[in-house]
Parts: C-alpha cells; sequence; structure tokens
DNA sequence: AGGTATTTCATGTAATTACATTTAATTTTA
DNA sequence: TAAAATTAAATGTAATTACATGAAATACCT
C-alpha cells in the first residue's frame, strides 16, 4: 500500500514531504511491530537495543556514554534504562577502574540467554525483510544515509 | 556517514538487519530534527501533524477518529492532542451533526496563520531533502513502501 | 598547585505515551 | 423493539521521555 493510501492522504506538496512523511510513518510502524514482538519478553525496545549493544561488545565492558553513542535514539536517557536492565538481573554495573566518572556496564549470561530466545522472532522479521532483495536494501541503506546527510548538513 | 559509523558499529549480521537500525535511527534523527525546528512555535511534532491534517481538509471538520485514521503515530492520542490545540486556541471542537458519538475539529485561522509562520522553516529542510535528487526520492518511496508490505504481509 | 571548565553519570520534574477502562451513542441481532 | 454488541471519544494510571539540574571526577589553564 502507498502512502497515499495508509494516511488517505491524496497528494502530497512534493516527493521531499512525502519521502520525509513515509519515513517517520514506516519507522513508527516498524517500532510499533517490533515493541509488539518484544513485549512477552518483557522488554521494551530501548533495553533491547541496549542489551544488543552489550552484546557487541563481546564481553567487554561499555561505559554509560559508550551505551549513549551506540543508542538509535540519543534523547532516551541510558543511565535510567541501565537501572531497568539492572532490575532484571540482565546486566551488571561497576565502577569504570580508568576514570571513576565513568560507569562500566556488561551484559550478565542472564542478559544473552533472554536476547538467544528472542533471536527466533527476530530472524522471521529478518527473513521478510530480506525479502526484498540484497540489491533493494543495500539501495534502501544508501539512500538512508544520504537522507541523513541532506538533512544535517551546514546551511 | 554510513549508519556503520554513527552508531560505532562495524558490522550488521546482513542488509536486513542493516536496513531496520537505518530505518529506525534515520526516522529519530529526523523526528529529533522536527521537534527543533517546531520548539520555538511552541508545537509539538504530534501537535503540528494534527494541524497539517486540519489544514488538508480544507474548512471542512473532521473527527477524532478521521485524524488518528490520519497521523503518523497511531499509538499517540488524538483526543489529547486536540486539547492541546484547544488551550492554544488553533482549533474547534463541536458534537458531529451526524453522529452524536462523534466529535468534529476544525482548524482556526490562528491555526492557520501558525502553519504558515513554519512554512518557512519547513520550506528549509523540504529544499535539504530534495538535494536527492527526484528519482532518489521516488525510489526511496517506493522501497519504505515495500518495507513495509514485507513486514505486515501474513506469515 | 590551585582554580575553572568540562565530562560523566544520576536524578528531579513536568509532559507525554501506552494501555486499560469508562461513558455515551449507534448499530446489530434476536 | 429491547437487549447485546460495537463504535467514538474521553479519562485514569503507570511508565517513559524530555529537559534541566546536581554531584563527583577529571582535564585544562595560568
Amino acid at each position: 500500500m502507498r502512502i497515499e493510501e495508509e494516511l488517505k492522504q491524496n497528494s502530497f506538496r512534493d516527493e521531499a514531504q512525502k519521502a520525509a512523511v513515509n519515513l517517520i510513518f514506516t519507522g513508527n510502524l516498524f517500532i510499533q511491530n517490533q515493541q509488539e514482538m518484544l513485549k512477552p519478553f518483557g522488554l521494551t525496545i530501548q533495553q533491547f537495543n541496549v542489551l544488543r549493544i552489550l552484546k557487541g561488545q563481546k564481553g567487554n565492558p561499555i561505559t554509560v556514554l559508550g551505551i549513549t553513542e551506540r543508542m538509535l535514539d540519543k534523547m532516551s536517557n541510558a543511565s535510567r534504562l541501565v537501572d531497568k536492565l539492572l532490575e532484571k538481573k540482565l546486566v551488571l554495573r561497576r565502577e569504570c577502574s580508568l576514570d571513576r566518572r565513568a560507569v562500566d556496564i556488561i551484559i550478565l549470561p542472564e542478559g544473552l540467554k533472554l536476547l538467544d530466545k528472542i533471536e527466533d522472532d527476530l530472524l522471521v522479521v529478518a527473513t521478510k525483510i530480506n525479502q526484498l532483495g540484497q540489491e533493494n536494501l543495500i539501495q534502501l541503506n544508501l539512500l538512508l544515509d544520504q537522507f541523513r546527510s541532506s538533512i544535517f548538513q551546514l546551511k
């Protein structure tokens, strides 16, 4: 279904405005979808992403700032997200030895186990997306990268 | 900057996962940007979108449900968003004559005036996005549409 | 070294969102 | 037509987010 039908809007000023609306709408829809998928596991999408970042560290600790730099939504509060993961006993928090302002976070085996359990559902989604075809996905990634640089160029 | 550099993540499992992450990240960044742009006008992006929907009605009333169907984020509460716009005296709310359960919302001249004031800033953004080129934008819209249908196909 | 600025994380708060429930009106069904 | 089901909007609430501020440690500067 084209974006015009999805939003019952039969015209956009130009292709740029349509792309902007389409980007936000499609992103929101996908986030909604992910959130739904994660609900049975008791994780929000933000918590899930933090867990994935920690897993990506392959056992090495990472500071709260390091997590923030890697998060998809820079606005959300990594400190409090880590709190939630601590409550669930999925991660460990300890003072950084090199810089006592910083705090090292490490994923616990329970956290890795939970990610593993989610992996199956994640693969289903990935399979669906892959139906777009490698070529198209590469193109989409390229266009999204270009979209960002067009928006955030100076001037 | 490619998504790998933006998120300091040097590899993704596959192009599909990268696209999913890229979509959410780019969408969030753009929302952030829009929010920043709207702040001086005292509107959130949600309120702004409702105003645009109302303007799109060209003087005809639209119900709260109609607004919801056209919103980019279906999760947010149109009823309360309209409340906020009422407080700012940008819209009018009145009982729908055809169905007394429903409520008609109409944009006021003040609302249209505010949208006009925002228009300039909006054009700047549109111009930047248009630098991607017509071809690329059409392609991006197509890919986003396809992304949605790939995700939400049954099974 | 001592003072200032900056960095890192935590926290207070007001607003917003997600989700469930309620109320009133309309539609469907028996 | 009366009862049941559904629909539209509003509202209660707990959790989350946005934003500002605070506290502690480190870096910078003269």
